[in-house]
DNA sequence: AAATATATTGGCATTGTGCCAATATATAGT
DNA sequence: ACTATATATTGGCACAATGCCAATATATTT
């Protein structure tokens, strides 16, 4: 290769070969979390190929660079295939690049994290792809040898879940359409690890104008409970105070 | 390449080659400021090599495959050239990966702030490093045609300091070893682009512990100040409400 | 009709911040 | 030494959002 300086950009661009350096693998991985029976789950998938082949990890893979304009839509493309979901929450948690993640080569890796409702899924009849997916609950899940550093990566998902919750209304992108304020509360609680007061959760969330009630009741065997369902909110809503 | 599935996983990485697949580009680009004169200022180089020769950028560059053996070791090592720093207040903002965001290929970059005290550079008398870099305020690098997509960058790097200074103690670091709770208010408020109260801003700083004062005095014309000094506090400290 | 479980609401304390003004202390001028 | 002035520091109360505990409401079950 010749000297730059003496090149226009375009005869540089020309002759200029991705090849000349080492560059990392680059990959997109994701922790999609449901609610499932009270309880916080993620979709993991077995491995099909070495390296750690036959072992469980988050679903993720390569950027198709020619399907894949960004990569957000690699990660889209991913949850797609996965749970047939088109349009979840989802958002970039950190992007982890060391030498020795990835057994094969210096390995980056942009982690991801999804919330959907379980409900959609399964009423939609959504059949996994290719790979063994299923659901595990966040427990088992932290209990198990994931493949890479797959592990760490959960948690780090987990951890902005969980902060995030207290500050933002996350959790409602785990909802079904329709819910009642009860149900939500639970939601935060299940994330959060520990109980809400009824009186403060109702006054916060209602106040903030971030779900509408509707004009529907549910009856759980006791007390009719209002049904509510999700407000248009701006992406970026904030509460003033965290839980 | 043969099937997977018939090989053991060193079969396999041992005929893998990641030359293989189509890979990305991957960069690493950072937003560094510093306070100058009473104005935030962003440090940047103007390109040697094609793409974008001569144009303004962040300081930023390839992962050294050899030398670095974490992204944030690329981080480090591109900060300690450009300035002589060795632990400064850094972060990873975001990554952004598109097919079109680098003439040259298929491009994803991570994206750090770092703060710095720009008085600990001067008296240190560090001298940029081969490429020609330069402080410029924020208001002329915004103003200014900045190489790829620089400039998003540069907003979102802004973006997260601004935000975070609301309910956060950030911009500690970017000040000198001590300091008057003026000087300190000072430097939220040009953060900030707001003036804030002064009673309100000295109980939050001086309840939430994250400085302590000295038995020095600052003498600046008027009245003495008392001097102040960062304490240790948790990296991930936050206010109980932003400002 | 009463017991029970869950939903919903009342009411006050606490905390952290906004706001405005008063007080304290250094320098500079007379 | 005394006063004007500018900056530092503090007082004090209002306000907003949450924590806390308990009362009330409404459905089902006995």
């Amino acid at each position: 290769m010749k000297k730059t300086k003496d090149l226009t950009e375009k005869q540089f661009l020309s002759q200029y070969n991705i090849h000349d350096f080492e560059v990392p693998l680059t990959t997109v991985d994701m922790a999609i979390f449901a609610l499932i029976d009270q309880k916080l789950h993620v979709l993991l998938v077995q491995r099909n190929d070495h390296p750690f082949k036959g072992e469980w990890a988050l679903p993720g893979g390569f950027i198709d660079l020619k399907k894949d304009k960004t990569i957000n839509d690699t990660a889209h493309r991913k949850l797609l295939e996965k749970t047939g979901i088109h349009s979840p929450y989802m958002e970039q948690v950190q992007t982890i690049g060391q030498a020795k993640r990835d057994p094969r080569a210096w390995s980056v890796t942009i982690l991801y994290f999804a919330l959907i409702d379980y409900f959609t899924i399964t009423s939609k009849g959504i059949v996994p792809s290719t790979e063994q997916a299923q659901w595990l609950s966040l427990e088992q899940a932290q209990n198990l040898s994931l493949a890479f550093d797959h592990q760490q990566l959960l948690n780090l998902a987990t951890n902005r879940l969980r902060s995030k919750t207290r500050y933002t209304a996350l959790p409602i992108s785990l909802m079904p359409e329709y819910f009642t304020l009860t149900e939500l509360q639970n939601s935060f609680e299940i994330i959060l690890g520990h109980e809400l007061d009824k009186k403060a959760f109702r006054r916060r969330v209602l106040d903030a104008g971030i779900i509408k009630p509707t004009d529907m009741n549910k009856r759980s065997g006791k007390r009719d409970a209002q049904l509510f369902c999700i407000n248009q909110i701006p992406l970026d809503f904030e509460f003033p105070r965290a839980i």
